[in-house]
DNA sequence: GTGATTTGACCTCG
DNA sequence: CGAGGTCAAATCAC
């Protein structure tokens, strides 16, 4: 096992601490922003294997980058793009092969988080940006047997009763959704 | 040699 | 006191 780092996000990061963590199987691993003496950039990010899936990473990121370094890496946009987007409980719209996809979501309340996941069968990354109350989550799927009726699950947590999520496509389409919260449903089917 | 990573110690918080 | 997060000296890679 030696890549233990999920796909390049376009920042650079160094690695200040690792930690084995009660009841994960993998260690997870503690970076900062590069740029921390000089522009003093307070964003970290915690990258650890999932468990369930050895594909998949669970990225944390905290904190906002004030380096604007956004070097956006892979110019790859996808060849298509989720036609229908839906938000139930539990389920986010569905991506296609190749495509990144951002969620991004405002609470009312205290802190913010989603938990985005791939559809068990695809490899991707699992990413959650926490600041505050808002939160960011980018799910890249690296998967080539995505099709698009495959939908990617969200996870949520520490919610108010009312979620806005915005969903940027691979073309600058922006989708604006809400969405009520209802109890959390374990992942139906696809939809 | 220089800069990055590793790794156990140390710190903090519940 | 334990778990998670950070520090920093030793070590590794280029």
């Amino acid at each position: 096992m030696q890549d233990d780092y999920p796909a390049d996000d376009g920042y650079s990061w160094s690695k200040y601490g690792q930690k084995d963590i009660l009841g994960s199987k993998h260690p997870r691993g503690y970076y900062r922003c590069v740029h921390r003496p000089e522009k003093g950039c307070e964003a970290t990010k915690q990258v650890q294997r999932s468990d369930s899936d050895t594909q998949l990473f669970d990225v944390v990121y905290h904190g906002e980058h004030t380096c604007a370094e956004n070097v956006h890496s892979r110019g790859e946009s996808a060849r298509s793009l989720p036609h229908h987007v839906s938000v139930s409980a539990g389920v986010i719209p569905p991506a296609t092969s190749e495509s990144q996809v951002t969620y991004e979501a405002v609470s009312s309340g205290s802190t913010a988080g989603i938990h985005f996941m791939s559809p068990a069968t695809s490899a991707g990354s699992q990413v959650t940006y926490e600041s505050g109350s808002r939160s960011t989550t980018t799910g890249r799927f690296i998967s080539p047997g995505m099709s698009e009726s495959q939908v990617a699950y969200a996870e949520f947590w520490t919610w108010p009763d009312n979620v806005d999520f915005m969903l940027n496509s691979p073309i600058n389409e922006r989708l604006d959704l809400n969405a009520d919260f209802v109890d959390e449903t374990g992942p139906s089917d696809f939809d």
